[in-house]
RNA sequence: GGCGACAUAGCCAAGCGGUAAGGCACGAGUCUGCAAAACUCUGAUUCCCCGGUUCGAAUCCGGGUGUCGCCUCCA
């Protein structure tokens, strides 16, 4: 079946085909690991893993590649300023690399949690240094960049157009607007490929040009040549990766090959908090792990993302997280009903709704029509191990765990509460009304929620 | 100042020229001693406003208004 892509360079969906073969070769914006990575990042790694699982479910082998961007990226802009991850170094008293290699894994802690597939090839910066010292070089020979006495520059006018993706027009921008002037720079939107390091400065390598850090831009352009090759297929972010990390990124390949890196390039928008950004000094730059400790199971973040289209924005409020909790719940059940069906149902009416299922997926990835579909089987009153198996089978892009079991009530009751059951059950088989109501009050109160179904009655822990 | 996005029921949101998906919440009913849970049913004559194009517009065009984002590397 077809598969449409909405495109970013050619700001229309695209009919997707790799160039070779039956794999695809794609690249990922990786996190920066000086600091712990918000639901909000996790938003564009969930847009990710979703792509890299309707591509599998079309039949496609994957080749996907994602950095770890374990060096440089300055505090303020312009080419000066601390690094952050030197920065983030000082302030918990540890190298770079231990800092790099503690958000690492956190970050990659937090794809468990989320069923997010991890790439086939993870490479860190500060592992192909060497790498990006040769593709500066080739850019210098091919006439794409210059040494200034603080860095080598890539210069803008030598290509025939510089932003493409984000429509930029160099002539309406003004210079210095935000950033100091660099004298040496020849075009104001000229970008450092590699940073002649001040003696200060930890993180730094030898280099034709002395001590040398590496510019914020040319790890991503170097890894994806040497894992995926000059061209490959589709090339993933957040917008906001636009307008300067990827502009500079397809300058750097085109200074490099002559050509434009990944044929399509697929952007997830923001998320935002209640309307607003998300931002550390209004508080609400969440975690994973806040999620968890406010009760909430991680792949109902994962139910709310799938509400709205990638390309949207979405807004978080912890009531809509509350809303994907229940729906989570439901799914689950809705499952575990099915597998205890015994009905059958038509191969033709499966068909139907694997159909309706993978033509929303294919169609830019439209997960809330996706969605639907998946409603329309958990809800058919029809129950069916053959529905099961299919949501099983939907399962593989959702990747929600839709086959776990819903939580088992059976947890270690305090003695103190048995005795109030037992207690209330008494007063129930005397027919005490007044009292077992006001044992049930009782037990709410200390957090229980009591339950008297058919079975018999039943106690849960209040969340929250 | 430049670039861009979005405005659809209480909330999260699909739809993008053919007469308003889905989820959550609310409400009603069944069940229950009563609750809770479960199950069933229910909701926008209407898609921010004003014009225009069209047989037909939430969907296209023009003009407003509002919200938000990027240009501070933050996904």
């Amino acid at each position: 079946m077809d598969i449409y892509f909405y495109n970013t360079l050619t700001k229309q969906k695209e009919l997707f085909k790799p160039i070779e073969g039956n794999t695809v070769r794609l690249y990922s914006c990786g996190p920066t690991v000086y600091k712990d990575a918000t639901i909000g990042n996790m938003k564009s790694f969930i847009f990710m893993d979703t792509l890299r699982r309707v591509l599998k479910y079309n039949g496609y082998n994957l080749k996907h590649a994602m950095n770890i961007t374990d060096v440089g990226h300055l505090v303020s802009d312009g080419d000066e300023g601390e690094d952050k991850m030197v920065k983030a170094a000082k302030e918990e008293k540890k190298t770079p690399l231990e800092i790099a290699a503690f958000y690492t894994e956190k970050f990659l802690k937090d794809f468990d949690r989320l069923n997010i597939d991890r790439p086939e090839i993870i490479c860190k910066a500060t592992e192909h240094i060497e790498d990006m010292q040769k593709f500066v070089e080739k850019l210098l020979e091919n006439g794409y960049a210059y040494e200034t006495s603080t860095a080598i520059y890539f210069d803008v006018s030598k290509l025939d157009k510089y932003g493409l993706l984000s429509g930029i027009d160099l002539r309406n921008q003004k210079a210095g607007a935000r950033v100091e002037i660099d004298e040496e720079k020849r075009n104001p939107y000229d970008f450092a490929l590699w940073i002649k390091a001040p003696k200060e400065h930890i993180m730094k390598w030898e280099s034709p040009w002395g001590l040398c850090y590496p510019g914020w831009h040319i790890e991503c352009s170097t890894m994806s040549n040497k894992y995926l090759g000059e061209e490959f297929d589709i090339h993933t972010g957040g917008v906001d990766l636009i307008p300067t990390h990827h502009e500079n990124e397809i300058a750097q390949s085109k200074g490099c090959t002559g050509k434009v890196p990944a044929r399509f390039w697929m952007h997830c928008e923001f998320l935002l908090i209640d309307g607003g950004k998300m931002s550390k000094s209004l508080g609400n730059a969440y975690l994973v792990e806040d999620l968890i400790n406010r009760g909430y199971d991680p792949l109902a973040y994962k139910i709310l993302c799938f509400s709205s289209h990638y390309r949207n924005k979405l807004n978080f409020t912890w009531d809509a997280l509350s809303s994907s909790q229940k729906t989570l719940e439901k799914l689950r059940e809705g499952y575990s009903k099915h597998s205890e069906g015994n009905e059958t149902i038509s191969e033709e009416t499966i068909n139907e709704y694997r159909n309706k299922f993978i033509t929303a997926l294919n169609d830019d990835l439209n997960m809330p029509i996706a969605m639907s579909v998946v409603w329309e089987v958990v809800k058919n009153p029809v129950k069916s191990k053959e529905f099961a198996n299919l949501l099983l089978e939907f399962d593989k892009v959702l990747s929600i765990n839709i086959d776990k079991p819903v939580e088992n009530t059976e947890i270690e009751l305090p003695e103190e509460i048995k005795n109030l059951i037992e207690q209330r059950k008494t007063a129930r088989e005397n027919k005490d009304w007044a009292l077992s109501d006001k044992i049930r009050d009782e037990l709410k109160e200390k957090g229980y929620l009591v339950k008297d179904t058919k079975e018999g009655t039943t106690v849960e822990k209040i969340n929250g």
